[in-house]
DNA sequence: ATGAAAGCGCTAACAT
DNA sequence: ATGTTAGCGCTTTCAT
């Protein structure tokens, strides 16, 4: 068995209470005591029991982070970010995974909520009833989702979009199309209210394709409907969409950016590792869960009340080589490699 | 604050100890009166604190993930495959993320210990001497790496070369190209082993290259001395290596797979999305998470007597673009798209 | 400045 | 089949 309290105690010819304080609140103590008690606890190998500091503080010290699959690229980002700065908190974190199932959201929830002192929900898909009837039990802060005024942080998805538009429409483009992600995705819904509002303002035409799956294969099922679609550029929901859709494209012999420019969503690492590169709308994903985690911490700190309760975050588009001027015909030659 | 079990003992009229084994062993319990603490149990929303309980039953139904690098699609998948495995089993997963330090690796390994049953320590990059020092505190599995005989999960990856090497010394191949991952990743040398054995047993010839970071700009760093080394094809340390490699040589106006083959490691989500898709040796990741779970679980289980101490899993050569015959002056006109 | 004692929520003997 | 008691490792009054 691993040390305990009271071996170090022992050892250190003190009592129990002596030695919490020597290692919690060492002012409280001869400073020749605690020497002697730091030096047992080290050599004996001393870590306090946290679940057993937990029972009487009612912190854990640890916080939950619940995400729909951590191997998309987006979420794994999320996490290293929610991580990294529990950690520099002392904070250990729980993650679960709900393989993209709304239904788990609230399960895992509550099985969490006893072993951690708040939760991150990353882009829940559960509805927001849902979201808003879960208890007090444990203090929530969503990211990637704003419900009632749940603590959360988000992105400013409506002004990535509108980047992106003017970004095409400055190239000389007319008609925009939009490959959706899911209905239930609250980014996608944003990302929408942004483009429609975009598209009036630069007074181009959208075409909105419909909904796809947020995957490799969607876009690859909507690239037909784009060439279809009269579009000269196109949108869509993520970069792993966009990657599927320029992969059909390509076998429809359309190039790009020549024959269609296209732009993605969330600037995950490999999209600058493409060829062509890919244009995509940057999100700030570990400084997305640095936030939500210092929201969180804030929360708990104030007891729930804290002042700034949603935190937005600014997206940033980054032109890379799958952006060009509409037409090819209408093109200079390319005079430089 | 939520429910306790003396809430709930005393809404049912009976006591704790009654409470306790009605939800933890129920044939101990009359039919009725288990049925009336469940009932209340459930109206009071009671769930049990696990600390509370792991306190006394030396068991916390946690266990601890230490990886160097969550947002790696790599290891992503990996910690994809534990989380399953883990909630299968019911038990909840801590995870820590080193940012590729080996530094941080034992402490983080302290710091879990006591809240953890069992942890599970992911490609260290730690030296051997080091991890055979850690306590036997908590037990630790290691995976994709194997130290003294410390429980572990690895993958095949000397076969993995010789399929490799194979399928390039049956495309008429002479001379093969290695660019070397990291000289301390244990996986690094066990594919040079394999690598140096399968060259010799085909014939060819081998170009190795020197060690290169694990990351797409390796392989960019890379791609200049493949070229000049003479070989037809290369070998990447792991996939994003490889697309890396692929960028470079492209911008050198070399074509891939007709001036060069290309094969990759560990098959990625993005391997399969590239233009040309990459030919690459597949770690079956997910499941080596699972297995490193199990391994784990059956030495809790036994208490440190488990009989199977190692897991090997095997790895596979999937073959798509990148790959094709030596030479291309040699090779006849391709017919279809 | 330090010690003694109580108790966090729970389970595991030990009664009955 | 159920209740009583003790105690897991720790922090925190309350004394001293």
């Amino acid at each position: 068995m691993a040390a305990t309290i009271r071996d170090v105690a022992q050892a250190a010819q003190v009592s129990q209470s002596t030695v919490s304080r020597a290692l919690s609140t060492p002012e409280l103590v001869n400073p020749e005591t605690r020497a002697r008690v730091v030096s047992v606890a080290r050599r004996l190998g001393y870590e306090p029991n946290r679940a057993a500091r937990g029972l009487i503080t009612g912190r854990t010290g640890n916080l939950g982070l619940i995400v729909p699959d951590i191997a998309n690229p987006f979420f794994s980002a999320v996490v290293k970010g929610v991580q990294g700065a529990a950690r520099a908190a002392d904070y250990s974190v729980f993650i679960a995974d709900t393989d993209e199932e709304s239904e788990s959201e609230i399960g895992l929830l509550r099985a969490l909520s006893k072993q951690v002192d708040g939760i991150i929900l990353c882009s829940p898909r559960a509805p927001d009833d849902e979201l808003e009837a879960v208890g007090p039990g444990t203090p929530v802060a969503l990211m990637n989702r704003r419900v009632g005024d749940r603590p959360s942080v988000t992105v400013d998805n409506a002004d990535g979009m509108r980047q992106a538009v003017e970004h095409l429409a400055a190239l000389g483009h007319r008609r925009i199309a939009y490959v959706a992600g899911p209905r239930t995705s609250w980014s996608n819904s944003e990302r929408e209210r942004g483009l429609h509002r975009s598209i009036a303002d630069t007074g181009t035409d959208l075409a909105h394709l419909g909904y796809f799956p947020p995957q490799f294969d969607g876009g690859v099922a909507a690239a037909d409907l784009v060439i279809a679609s009269g579009a000269t550029a196109v949108i869509a929901y993520n970069d792993v969409v966009a990657l599927g859709l320029m992969s059909r494209l390509s076998a429809r012999g359309v190039a790009v950016p020549e024959g269609m420019s296209v732009v993605g969503c969330d600037d995950i690492g490999m999209s600058s590792m493409t060829h062509p590169a890919l244009t995509t709308v940057a999100v700030p994903k570990h400084e997305a869960g640095r936030a939500t985690v210092g929201l969180l911490l804030s929360v708990l700190a104030e007891g729930g009340a804290a002042s700034a309760l949603h935190r937005e975050l600014p997206t940033q588009l980054i032109v890379r080589a799958t952006t060009g001027v509409a037409r090819a015909s209408d093109r200079p030659a390319d005079g430089h490699s």
